[in-house]
DNA sequence: AATTCGGGGAG
DNA sequence: CTCCCAGAATT
């Protein structure tokens, strides 16, 4: 049951809606047919592209049992030219399914609708809300990014969990017994004015109870999709107290993280390759100890899985050829006027070497 | 969890 | 050119 919060949201935004609701076809009936048309074919598709196809397929096929006894040829053809023909083949077939088992009229339970080819969670909860008046959510692509921004929430909208908050956050919202207009009014919101570049918080209705306005991070919200996962590097670096003091080395300044000191280190040649034997490799002498730590940072475009050992080295150490500039032994007090690589913040931290740097 | 499936429109 | 759009099925 919503509190008075969300009470307030949910009268203002359906306010706007009954001013602002575009005159579209499949807004003129609740059919259960119909509106299982009208988001199929909405489906990762715009409204000014759906329209025509709309009219034409309701004006063919104007009932369930029309389109079940249809050829599937003839369906496809009415839907060339939209795109994503699963579509039209799964249409066809749940259409027989609905004809034959539920005497031609679409099924009220979101089971029931879930077993039916074509019809997934959104198309589901958008039947149930709209056709049957059912106190169920419909979250697409742009009632999610609505609140996302509502409750500022840094989600990728993509994954499983971000649908599970967000579920959460539009069933908290959802006022009894209006389901139908508040779902479209979430999603009209989001395709007008709350769309994906450029916002228009300042015609907004609900830019009085949006967290992400109030913070100012409505461009950033929701979070990009991620892409493919970031390629792992594996690395050693070299841990080599001594007298109190800790080797560092800092990167030449041009490239990556230039001018930041960290921790010596080198990338393995294999994820098989021992950390000790490439860390002989860097220094060209010396004994690797044993491993104190192994620490994971992501950087924009890869990941990086650091195996941290202690390590021993005679007389001074050299730069064999890494991509550093300037070596030195730091004190503690030392290491906190210097700028150090997150992963090197990250693992002085996990051996809890005191450091008056910003930890992360 | 990541890919695939189409085509159109905006920037 | 890239990103985005009333997602679902498959691997």
């Amino acid at each position: 049951m919503p509190g008075q919060e969300e009470r307030a949201i949910a009268q203002v935004l359906l306010r706007w809606y009954e001013r602002h609701r575009r005159d579209l076809p499949w807004r003129r009936t609740r059919q259960p047919y119909s509106t299982w048309i009208a988001e199929t074919m909405l489906q990762q598709t715009q409204v000014q592209t759906v329209i025509p196809y709309y009219e034409r397929f309701l004006a063919r096929f104007p009932t369930v049992c029309a389109l079940a006894q249809a050829e599937l040829d003839e369906v496809l053809a009415l839907w060339e030219g939209l795109g994503y023909y699963a579509r039209a083949r799964h249409l066809h077939a749940a259409a027989k399914l609905i004809c034959e088992r539920h005497g031609g009229e679409l099924p009220a339970t979101l089971e029931e609708l879930l077993a039916l080819p074509g019809i997934g969670e959104y198309t589901a909860g958008a039947i149930l809300s709209i056709a049957f008046g059912q106190d169920v959510p419909a979250i697409d692509a742009n009632a999610a990014r609505v609140l996302c921004r509502l409750f500022d929430l840094p989600l990728d909208t993509t994954t499983a969990a971000a649908k599970r908050v967000l579920r959460r956050h539009a069933q908290e919202l959802l006022p009894p017994g209006r389901a139908a207009e508040f779902n479209q009014a979430l999603m009209e919101l989001g395709s007008t004015l709350c769309r994906a570049k450029a916002p228009q918080c300042a015609a907004c209705p609900l830019a009085p109870f949006c967290q992400a306005y109030q913070a100012g991070t409505q461009a950033l919200r929701p979070l990009p999709k991620r892409r493919t996962a970031p390629p792992l590097k594996r690395l050693a670096a070299a841990f080599v107290e001594r007298d109190g003091r800790l080797l560092l080395v800092r990167r030449r300044p041009e490239g990556l993280l230039g001018g930041l000191w960290e921790l010596p280190s080198v990338e393995l040649a294999s994820p098989e390759e021992p950390p000790a034997e490439a860390l002989s490799h860097l220094f060209g002498g010396g004994k690797a100890g044993e491993c104190l730590a192994v620490i994971q940072h992501a950087y924009s475009h890869f990941r990086i899985e650091v195996a941290v050992c202690r390590y021993t080295l005679e007389g001074e150490p050299t730069l064999a050829g890494g991509p550093w500039d300037r070596l030195r032994w730091l004190s503690p007090q030392e290491l906190a006027s210097h700028a150090l690589t997150g992963a090197t913040r990250k693992t002085l931290q996990a051996l809890g070497w005191p450091t008056a740097g910003r930890s992360l």
